[in-house]
DNA sequence: TCTGGGGTCCTCTGTCGA
DNA sequence: TCTGTCGACAGAGGACCC
């Protein structure tokens, strides 16, 4: 725990989520490379077992690559009411011991110690009771935020029990690549790189001026706190939920409009029906295209009032789908509504609803 | 061999009214 | 009356996360 402010942050993620859940039905493949991906030409790698993680997959992968690389992968189809139903489980025990948690999709969640008097020990039997009860292992990750408890409970997967002060953090993780903290992705990692900062360790000792004149001044600062590990951030029961959208890759481009607007009013029924069951209205519409070059547009309406049936979204998706007219064949399309009013708050709602 | 789906948040830019 | 500026919003793009 943290001497001087005592605050203490676990952070729980289930080990290899997707597939440990798969293998609980179909226990005749532990210990094989598994891999949860979608089946179609330009699915993608959801979750790899830590076999399969061995020749080289991981997740975001394209599963022609895994299949490259893994011909021997037992590869699963995703069945997520099914992920839906393990993650309930396991997110009850935690509620279970603890009143301040946070969830952070289906198989991660932030918990508050803050004043326990033992945490260690709490973190011990809820993962205890998580593996007698659902047969699943979890990693941990304990420290004085949750920066620190995130990237403890990554260093030690499968499996891990990690404590770490801010300070130990620091110091552990002073030679490891900048895009090991949350926050900073390819991208910016590769900046980094490109200017000689290719660890935490050099980050967090970089001059701030130079860092601001080339990251801006408000991310520059953002950049170093995150390499020193300094946090204050809270773990909030509360999120609010501000869209709710449906897209889908094509297997092959479509450059016919009337197509396009058939699926386009299609993904509008589904959004719209799961809007109506779940009450929300919103006063932003909007349409998202991926071009065949990956180039993504996308065009917004916002209205005076809020609305939530599809014969009040369908023309306006249409409109700016016509309007915007794609340039090139399309291989993605979505529709998004925005701007929702304040119903449903919590992170578990919406896990739960969207069913 | 390209690159899912469902989200959040940030930045930049343009507009509009006070 | 003219001009500049400031803040609020909206729209678009992009980075990032699970």
């Amino acid at each position: 725990m943290s001497a001087m402010t005592g605050r203490c942050v676990a952070h729980l993620d289930m080990d290899a989520f997707y597939v440990s859940v798969e293998l609980r039905r179909r226990p005749q493949l532990r210990g094989r490379p598994v891999i949860v991906a979608g089946s179609g030409p330009r699915a993608v790698v959801t979750t790899a077992s830590y076999e399969a993680r061995r020749f080289g997959v991981g997740s975001a992968m394209p599963a022609a690559r895994a299949r490259r690389l893994c011909p021997d992968g037992m590869f699963l189809e995703p069945d997520f009411t099914y992920y839906r139903e393990a993650s309930r489980v396991v997110m009850g025990i935690v509620r279970a011991h603890l009143e301040t948690v946070e969830v952070v999709g289906l198989d991660e969640v932030y918990l508050e110690l803050t004043g326990l008097p033992a945490p260690h020990a709490a973190m011990r039997r809820i993962r205890a009771e998580i593996e007698a009860h659902t047969s699943l292992t979890c990693s941990i990750g304990i420290g004085p935020s949750k920066l620190v408890a995130k990237v403890a409970s990554d260093a030690e997967k499968p499996q891990g029990f990690v404590f770490l002060s801010r300070e130990q953090a620091c110091e552990r993780f002073a030679q490891a690549p900048c895009g090991l903290v949350p926050g900073i992705g390819p991208k910016t990692a590769e900046r980094l790189r490109a200017h000689g900062l290719d660890t935490l360790g050099k980050l967090a000792a970089a001059d701030q001026d130079a860092l601001a004149a080339r990251f801006g001044p408000r991310f520059a600062v953002e950049l170093q706190r995150r390499a020193r590990f300094e946090d204050d951030s809270p773990v909030s029961e509360h999120r609010k939920v501000v869209s709710e959208s449906r897209e889908v890759t094509f297997d092959s481009d479509i450059a016919d409009l009337g197509e396009l607007e058939r699926i386009l009013e299609r993904l509008v029924d589904q959004l719209c029906g799961a809007l109506e069951r779940q009450q929300r209205r919103g006063r932003t519409i909007g349409i998202k295209v991926r071009l065949d070059d990956f180039s993504t547009h996308t065009r917004a309406r916002t209205l005076l009032g809020e609305v939530s049936s599809a014969e009040q979204v369908w023309p306006i998706a249409r409109e700016l789908l016509r309007r915007f007219s794609p340039p090139r064949p399309v291989r993605l399309i979505g529709v998004r509504v925005a701007r929702l009013d304040a119903v449903r708050t919590t992170c578990e709602d919406q896990l739960t609803l969207v069913v």
